[in-house]
DNA sequence: GACAATGTTACAGT
DNA sequence: CACTGTAACATTGT
């Protein structure tokens, strides 16, 4: 699920539903991705221990840092979940299939039954005896347990500030971007030490509304271009929650429904389109950075002036 | 069959 | 030592 806004859009949600539930139980299909604090679970005893962790604790609120679902319970441990490309979370009433070992929805024409939806790798079952249940198609997405305040902030002290919190400001902006002097422009942005949430949907998105060619040193940038990078970025963040999320490829929302900003694309996965910009003749070019598809507009995304 | 896919990280190389 | 680029993770869709 990917970058900021889907991330947001999730947890809100989510905290609207479960926020003050109780985890009845827990199920998992999977060991290999799963963690509690630093130990990788790979047997049966570590999800054990994780279940033990959980089950009877109430769920106290579900909100995000960075790319991270967190879900804050009543004896101070925290559950993250890190969905990486393909996990999504979703809510509603399922039922155990014994044949295919895993869950399904109660309601087969509910949302919950789309085909994105149905790579079931955790479930926790609620007092209300409905079900967060975890999709993960490509099995990259990593679930931890921190186990009190300390290791919550040990966690996160290498992750960057959040852009939309009210305080950061541009020139906190131009000091983050400068740690990288001879970054690309494109490659920093995605860079969580450097500010938490973009990633190569937003990124792409938010260089073709600033103007600036994705391969652009950041040293070589006017403070006038990262002003620009800095208003659009909260800009387009914002505009991608309204929309409830990107779900170009599975991104869901806990309904199992999906966002709408892949319909608001100028850049990303345009390849061979007209570009939108007002007065400007260019066709949208996809190049690789840094092993990530990046597509802008050649024509008004210069590398040089 | 080849290639690409919203992310992160371990490792090799400079 | 610091920084940078690439491969790998696992699976599906086009």
């Amino acid at each position: 699920m990917p970058e900021l806004p889907e991330v947001e859009t999730t947890a809100k949600i989510l905290n609207s539903l479960i926020n003050g539930l109780v985890i009845s139980d827990v199920w998992t299909s999977y060991r290999s991705t799963f963690y509690l604090g630093k130990e990788n679970i790979k047997d049966e005893n570590y999800f054990k221990k994780f279940r033990k962790e959980v089950v009877g604790e109430k769920i106290e609120k579900v909100h995000r840092r960075a790319k991270n679902v967190l879900i804050s319970l009543s004896n101070g441990k925290t559950i993250l979940i890190h969905m990486k490309m393909t996990g999504h979370l979703l809510y509603g009433n399922y039922n155990f299939d014994k044949k295919a070992n895993s869950w399904i929805p109660a309601d087969i024409k509910s949302p919950l039954a789309d085909p994105f939806n149905r790579f079931i790798r955790l479930v926790f079952t609620l007092s209300n005896d409905k079900h967060l249940a975890f999709s993960d198609m490509r099995k990259f997405a990593t679930i931890t347990l921190l186990p009190d305040h300390k290791s919550f902030v040990t966690n996160f002290e290498n992750i960057g500030p959040e852009p939309l919190e009210k305080n950061f400001d541009w020139k906190i902006f131009k000091k983050r971007l400068l740690l990288k002097p001879n970054g690309k422009i494109k490659t920093v942005l995605m860079d969580q030490t450097i500010v938490a949430g973009i990633g190569n949907i937003y990124s792409d998105e938010v260089l073709w509304s600033s103007s600036v060619h994705p391969e652009r040193k950041i040293s070589s940038l006017k403070d006038s271009e990262i002003k620009e990078i800095f208003v659009n970025a909260r800009e387009i963040l914002k505009k991608g929650i309204n929309f409830g999320g990107d779900s170009m490829s599975d991104y869901r929302n806990p309904y199992g429904h999906r966002g709408n900003f892949q319909n608001h694309h100028n850049a990303y996965r345009k390849t061979g389109d007209r570009c939108n910009k007002r007065g400007c003749k260019g066709v949208i070019k996809r190049i690789v950075i840094g092993g990530r598809s990046t597509h802008f507009c050649p024509t008004h995304q210069k590398l040089f002036k």
